[in-house]
DNA sequence: AATGAATGAGTGTTCATTCAT
DNA sequence: GATGAATGAACACTCATTCAT
């Protein structure tokens, strides 16, 4: 490795030591709960060094947020490519958000503690969750699979059920993994769905 | 009005002018994000003056969250004493939401926002809003209406569908009053519980 | 009583139960440790009621000082004037230290507190303690009783003595009365100052 | 320089000045009479470089005095081991504080002024300068130097002598430096502990 | 490129004082 | 005359950001 390899290296870790802390420290104290020291110190990094990453603390809330928002609207679309099926699709969503609390709770957290600051700052172009399972409602509308609704508010209901879930999770009402209960949570949320256009 | 009677009215105004202008400015901009001195500008008094009500600005958090959480989980818990039939409880708790949103949507929003910091510390003590409809459910299990569920999971999916609908309507993504929508998400909410109940 | 009789005795009343509790807290935490409010408190009247009979917070501090200063100071006179003799006259005016430390020691403990910050302002025209000690040493030289010294020199040996051993009670490095031990602290300070006269 | 050295030296030249600062104001006008903004501004500082120094405004004045409580008892401990004998012994403390009074006479008075909040906080354990002086007391008594009396106001005798004597100067009652006044000081307080002894 | 000391604006809070009742 | 709510000017302290080294 050579010296600009190995300083890239470093560099890589520390922002990835960086991201970790930050996204901990804010699921578990909020965004304004965590000081700039605060992370450099869980990062074990100088505060400098974190301006070498991130333009500011606003910077770095928001684009680990952003990050995480549409990599996860990124992941919601590919299900929609890679299946077809209204039920189908739903289910392999749902399971993956899932999946993704239990593979990282205190990101989780921290986008649902955070998005009431920082999703209104995210670029609504493409890639985002919501326009994702709106799109699956609006194959399924076509498709005839099930009658016509606002596929907003057919989304919400969706991802209602699903993150209501996971914060029941957080605070303690409900225990174990998410993912054995996706399929239940799938089968609510079509139901759900249903229900929904049914009276439209 | 006598001497007793203006004083306590002078009193009141000035904490309920606080109470308006802290939860409309916690609703836009969350509690960190609002100082003191915008509380007091707001509310046309002295910062000083705030100190009278409120032993602290995270006091003043504390009691509005407490008072609108606990509240809301009083008036549930009167919709199920005067209510009978899981179906007819759970459409009277889903408009009572909406009315809620539609009367004050600051109120709900300083709710869904700062639950995740003020949640933890209300009291558990009965009043509690996901208490009332977990009840609801285990009177519609024992009664045999629906089939046997976690009633926390099922409270978590009736809570769920109505609260991302007002969080979308926040946002933007849903217009219009949202007591209209309240039949829809009724039976969306049923049909989520029923279909949780099918596989438990 | 009459009208006027009862409301200067309810007056007297207040300004009596202010300067207790005035005196005890400043004794206890020093002036600056001690709000308004607290004094108020203590005494069982409103904030208000204060300022009627002080004009502000400093002033009450500076006449409670005042007050006990310059009492002390009249009450050596006195015992100047009663006595003869160097050795009696300080002996009586040790004793007379240790009576007023052991009748109010809140009040000699908010004395030497408070004089870094009072004793300034004091007016010097007599009555100070200080002068009435000076001229009991001025009159032993005149009457040839100790060689000459300056009598401030002298004073300061006198009150340290006296001073010193009640900062130590009050610190718990001693305990007891200060009364008995009176005869013994005299007879250190008149060694103390004929030892100072000797080198002069 | 070396790097090393020069951060060091800056860091420490802060500390020194805001110690400076501190001491004098503190001296002047009381630890409750100075702001941290007046300290900073003496010193050349800002607020916050003041913070990387002391936890707080509490902890610079207790860290003040203890240093200068702790190095005084050290300073008299050595004193005593260094010489013999009660009078000798007595002799050199007391010119030591006559020294410390005149190489710096605003540390000696935040020391009078401030012993009333701060003394309780520092530990007894060793090194306090009544201790040195109670130690020479009781070797005295052992050697047969004295007649036996209580270490305490013993001590209590030797320091009210000096630090009253210290306070008349401040106060403006005595003038010019201290030193030439160590040797009368010395005999009164031998004096004064002798007198002591003989009645007890 | 990395450090961490320094900055300085901003925060929540206190409190002596005033004044309408 | 008494009250205590209201004021507003401090205050100690925090922290995102900068920059000399």
């Amino acid at each position: 490795m050579d010296r600009q390899g190995e300083h890239v290296a470093r560099s890589v870790g520390v922002k990835q030591k960086v991201d970790r802390a930050a996204v901990e420290l804010f699921a578990a104290r909020g965004v304004d709960g965590v000081s700039i020291a605060d992370i450099a110190a869980a990062a074990g990094v100088s505060q400098g060094a974190l301006y070498r990453h991130y333009a500011s603390k606003d910077a770095l809330a928001g684009q680990l947020f952003a990050n995480a928002y549409l990599r996860t609207g990124a992941e919601l679309s590919e299900i929609r490519a890679a299946r077809s099926g209204l039920a189908a699709r739903i289910a392999a969503m749902v399971a993956h958000f899932c999946r993704l609390y239990d593979r990282d709770a205190a990101l989780f957290r921290f986008m649902l503690i955070a998005q009431h600051d920082l999703l209104p700052r995210v670029a609504e172009a493409g890639g985002n969750p919501v326009a994702a399972i709106e799109a699956v409602l609006e194959d399924g509308i076509a498709a005839g699979e099930i009658d016509a609704l606002d596929p907003a508010s057919g989304a919400a209901a969706v991802m209602g059920i699903v993150l209501q879930t996971a914060l029941f999770h957080i605070y303690g009402r409900l225990a174990g993994p998410l993912l054995p209960r996706a399929p239940a949570l799938a089968r609510a949320a079509i139901a759900a769905i249903a229900a929904l256009a049914a009276g439209a």
